[in-house]
DNA sequence: TTACGATCTTAACAACGTATAGATAATCTA
DNA sequence: TAGATTATCTATACGTTGTTAAGATCGTAA
């Protein structure tokens, strides 16, 4: 699993894309700003060789310090990227609240928005959605990440409990329950297939990956059962 | 990612997880079994530390060889969990079909029933389910790779012609493509998460994972949007 | 000013994937 | 059956990885 990778920075002079950012006046010995490149690194590194391809030490070597550098900011690998997950979960809440806001009053329309925010957000956080549902690939008990993902969920178990017409504070009904795995699963499942690259072959002669978000998408949505008041 | 692994093999004498198979008679130059075995190997190190876990050398140590043995049948690390996706797409495939058929003659249960092998299969091949989907850490290009997934496909493809009344040959309509996005995704969508243990907290209500599984997944299944005939 | 904690570097270690060269065994050929 | 060829394995080595330990540098508070 060690590929071996190509050797870079040949001319030294010239600028490079794994060289310190703060490369202009002479670095000082105090970076300054490490913890949040490094985090930056980290979702560059996952984009461009997904999220077997990161390392630690590229990281580190992007933010222009030395391999021991980032255990003064994380306590391991796992645990930067662990960061990386933290702000994918809250960056992702958002979206979704956004979207359920979009939605307005309308109970199904607040869940069919819901269902493209989280699609959209797979497509456009590819490196923080890969990693949020790779356990083991980060640190699952890094500070905050439980309450960011219980805040995520939340947005969804509000959306059912009006669509369902249950008070805010009431458990959800078995029925309920049920109506939103379905949800989440559906709308899970298409993000994670299409970001795999699963559709591309059968969506071919229906107009590729694109037609297949732009249109099946929201038409997939309107399958999503209609609401029931138990 | 290099975590300091726990030194094992503490009493030479008895019987241990990582010790050669055939360590009873004096284990000749030659293997003999060597591919299966670094294959079983590769499945069992991931189910018991999962996809990131797992090390060529580890399966090489299980097996009672050199690190160097396995590229004799593999051309690398990547090569060998080819391998292991290979034959979990043709189980896959195989328990898909055996659902299909268990659903007999109506359309709606054929797939109510790929549903649940899919899900069932996921859930009993962990390893490898969790590999088919991870691409990156398993070679794509391994021969049979393409045919056997394609096969997978089919059987689903061949169930939504069945409830669309659509003859075998011709392409699916817009509406039957959407439909098979639809239903591929909710069960897809349950299994990754499930599998995740994505639903445990919220699940804990309601009887664990386990009532989710037996419970709400046959229940979800009837959220299948009813095939409609064009 | 000095002391101290935070932040970084250097150096080293074990484990990893993989390549090379040589050893051994099975099989094919004559 | 004898010899040669091929398949399979070991030994060794290289470069890369994550992580730790010890020391250097800097900001800041006493």
């Amino acid at each position: 699993m060690n590929n071996v990778k190509i050797k870079r920075r040949k001319n030294p002079g010239t600028r490079i894309v794994s060289k310190p950012v703060k490369s202009a006046k002479k670095r000082p010995y105090h970076h300054g700003d490490l913890k949040d490149q490094l985090v930056a690194a980290a979702e560059a590194i996952i984009l461009e060789r997904g999220v077997e391809g990161f390392t630690l030490r590229e990281a580190a070597r992007r933010a222009g310090v030395s391999p021991a550098a980032p255990a003064h900011h994380f306590r391991d690998a796992k645990g930067l990227l662990g960061e990386v997950t933290l702000r994918g979960y809250r960056d992702f809440a958002a979206a979704l609240a956004a979207g359920d806001a979009r939605g307005g009053s309308d109970p199904a329309a607040r869940l069919k928005e819901q269902g493209l925010a989280y699609v959209r957000f797979a497509m456009r956080n590819q490196a923080r959605f890969q990693l949020m549902f790779q356990h083991g690939k980060y640190d699952m008990s890094y500070p905050g990440l439980g309450e960011a993902g219980a805040a995520a969920f939340a947005v969804l178990d509000n959306a059912v409990h009006a669509a369902m017409r249950i008070p805010e504070g009431e458990r959800l009904s078995p029925d309920a329950f049920g109506f939103l795995l379905a949800t989440w699963s559906i709308v899970h499942g298409f993000a994670h297939l299409a970001l795999g690259g699963e559709f591309t072959l059968a969506a071919e002669p229906y107009g590729g990956q694109k037609a297949v978000l732009d249109r099946f998408l929201p038409a997939m949505l309107n399958y999503l059962p209609a609401p029931v008041r138990k």
